[in-house]
DNA sequence: CGTAGGGTTGACAGCTTTCAAGAAGTGTGG
DNA sequence: CCACACTTCTTGAAAGCTGTCAACCCTACG
């Protein structure tokens, strides 16, 4: 079930050239779409779920835009354990880790049906000097990659499991925002142990993490059908450096009795949240 | 004893314009210097311990190379935390992060006295579209730091304290030995708060680390003088995941006894490592 | 229908944090 | 030069949280 695409031939499974192409990629990576294209187009390329679109450690020739979808970027120690790095959405780059060193940095793995910009390297230098809307949009691109990859920083630094937890799920209510989904009803595309990874702890721990944010009322969960139904609730639990956010009163709020044990019964009361008893 | 750049004036403590600057930033960006300087040079300030370089928040007007010293990066929470996001040394970037939005995503505070290259984000984008070996030299500088931020992402990921310690003292060999120093002597320019919150663990943490990676025999320990007295022992102690390094044989070799208790006696012997009783 | 993978929960050992105290280093002023 | 204050570093003890092991439920899939 998991497809790779060989370094050699980059386009495998449904390569889509198309015109205007271009302007896609700017608008992908935030930009008004310039009317000069005079470039080869960039190629579009489908990518289905669990295919390795960038292998670690293989020279880099590619650099890839996120038209849509998303990917878990991955690190493999020596072990064999997986360090996931962080999840890349729509307008984010893929594979510029490879330009210092040559080689990819880290593999880049679809956790859906994505699809996405390729740009050879050569092909890449050229569209930044020929085309200057291009390069403000991958200098700005750059820059907010690496803001996100400070915030990151940020999400795994020293606090708890539950705020770590609560931090991630504010992260990407913000990032859903952004692309003009709703910020509360979240579908994770990725599962509890790519979570687990990504913020360091046991992926029981994330479980239990998730478990603890529905009892206190803030979320409802079902499997990776997230609800927020409290936001700043949300907000003051991720806020806490140390320690369980300030007494948070009591255990549970009688006056919001929230549903409990997913998919106890049928049709839409599969969320789970606090126990009534 | 902080001292603070005005956003108005930042050159403010010994602004020394050189010509043929541009040859040495392309030199501080790792790369070889261009003969075709034909730019108005980058400024070139020395920054005293302590002074906060770039202010959080502040509208980022100026990008910054680090010709010499150490400065770390650090947001501070709402709550009045700090947390350090990384150590900056000869040519990283400063406030690249603000590029995106405009403004600082994060502090740089100089741990010793440094300078640093100055760039106003005009003259900046100016000589990257002027300057083809000065974008270039961005370019590979940019993804190379791209690339520190996933090692360092790596670095406080799902392990132990001390093995988190461990890397970071590798890291910190590493970049050393880049610049030609030694891997083994490393003289850390910040205190262990600094290191504790970059790690993600408490500061006494880290002092219990440290005398724990002494313990193994790994290390010499006095204060921020360390000694790597054995490599290989310390990259095992990094590489495990979890767990204290399948059973390291003995809680102390006796082969190896090894100096203990700080500053107990005068000259050199103020190293730290093993208890011999 | 049986298997495999994902998710949840419990129990316990272990590590980390927190609180507290002491030792050592640094800088200032007398 | 010494005393003093302040910061940094280290260490101990108790409490809490997290990781590990294990079991169970559910869904998907062959």
């Amino acid at each position: 079930m998991l497809h790779t695409l060989s370094d050699r031939d980059p386009i495998t499974l449904a390569p889509v050239v198309r015109p205007h192409c271009e302007s896609r990629l700017l608008h992908a990576l935030g930009k008004a779409p310039d009317a000069s294209s005079n470039m080869t187009p960039p190629l579009r390329q489908r990518v289905a779920t669990g295919t390795v679109l960038l292998h670690e450690g293989a020279p880099a020739r590619h650099i890839c835009v996120v038209q849509a979808g998303t990917f878990k970027s991955a690190k493999t120690g020596d072990d064999g354990y997986e360090h996931v790095l962080g999840f890349s959405l729509r307008g984010d780059l893929l594979g510029y880790d490879g330009l210092a060193n040559g080689a990819y940095a880290s593999a880049a793995v679809a956790l859906e049906d994505s699809v996405v910009f390729t740009l050879p390297l050569r092909q890449f230098e050229t569209l930044r000097h020929a085309d200057a809307a291009f390069d403000l949009a991958l200098q700005a691109a750059l820059s907010q990659q690496m803001s996100r990859a400070i915030e990151l920083a940020e999400l795994m630094s020293a606090v708890a499991a539950d705020a770590r937890l609560a931090r991630f799920l504010l992260h990407v209510s913000a990032r859903m925002a952004e692309q003009g989904l709703s910020p509360r009803r979240l579908r994770l595309r990725m599962n509890r142990r790519e979570i687990a990874s990504h913020l360091g702890v046991a992926h029981e721990t994330v479980s239990r993490c998730f478990s603890l944010l529905a009892e206190r009322g803030y979320l409802l969960v079902d499997n990776r059908e997230i609800e927020i139904v409290d936001m700043d609730g949300l907000r003051a639990h991720a806020h806490c450096t140390r320690g369980p956010a300030e007494e948070p009163q009591q255990g549970a709020d009688p006056s919001r009795p929230a549903l409990t044990r997913s998919s106890a019964n049928g049709s839409r009361s599969r969320w789970r949240a606090a126990a009534a008893a």
